[in-house]
DNA sequence: CGAAACATACGAAACTCTTCGTTGACATCC
DNA sequence: GGATGTCAACGAAGAGTTTCGTATGTTTCG
């Protein structure tokens, strides 16, 4: 009732989510550190994005420790689906399909991955009879 | 040299490019009827999102008529593998295999749109090999 | 001509995103 | 116990997004 559906992760959110969804709950200290591996954000940047994460229901947070602990509250596969799912409503008219040959078209795959997604492709078409 | 690559455009500018391509080549008449039909957005909305995405060099303005007609600067297809491109980095661990396999697992596809794609497997792997 | 319609430009308000400095609470350790 | 380090909270600044009102200049037509 009160939930309503989880907003579109911002850039840097989806940053943290990423570090949450690789090393799983995690400090604040815990993601500045994996995060300023590459380029340099303050502490509190972090903090403060975790803390307004909090409030937009995109993580959840456990206050039993000094340190509260972070944790994403939506699986990493769900977050991509959502993602994919808004971006074929918003720049491919809707279409899923459309989405997912634009995607093939426009790079090079070597044969590995192309039998992988063929496999997948099989099992679908199996589901679907 | 001057030009750097474009950014990606925020959600109304998408939905205004959407119109462009569609439409080609369009006056700020145009696209306003056309996006009115669903939602509402002011004349002068859409009006100064064209000015700014003109700046940003997202559409080129042709201004010898009276009403200016603008027109998107890059096709829908770039466009499109230039957001899945981003989305991969962003949210796939650069990955645009991923990518693809969850958005094709993430749905609900009939038979004729499995086989587009199986079909476009095809010719992509004849050019690999 | 003069009124109405139509066009661009400008500026500002409301909102979000990202950043970080400062403050105060709590802990640790000489 | 007092200095030093760690932590969350808060506020605010600066940029970008989206919205639209108002001003101003053209065109049209009765």
């Amino acid at each position: 009732m009160s939930d309503r559906q989880p907003p579109r992760p911002t850039d840097a959110e989806l940053a943290i989510l990423g570090v949450l969804w690789e090393r799983g709950p995690s400090t604040v200290r815990d993601v500045h550190e994996q995060l300023n591996r590459d380029g340099s954000t303050g502490y509190t940047t972090i903090l403060k994005l975790l803390q307004i994460m909090t409030e937009k229901g995109l993580v959840v947070r456990d206050e039993t420790e000094r340190a509260h602990v972070y944790q994403s509250r939506y699986g990493e596969q769900k977050t991509q689906r959502q993602l994919l799912a808004d971006l074929a409503e918003r720049a491919f008219g809707g279409s899923a399909t459309k989405l997912v040959m634009q995607a093939l078209s426009g790079r090079k795959a070597n044969a590995a991955e192309l039998n992988a997604i063929r496999e997948l492709l099989d099992t679908l078409e199996g589901e679907t009879r």
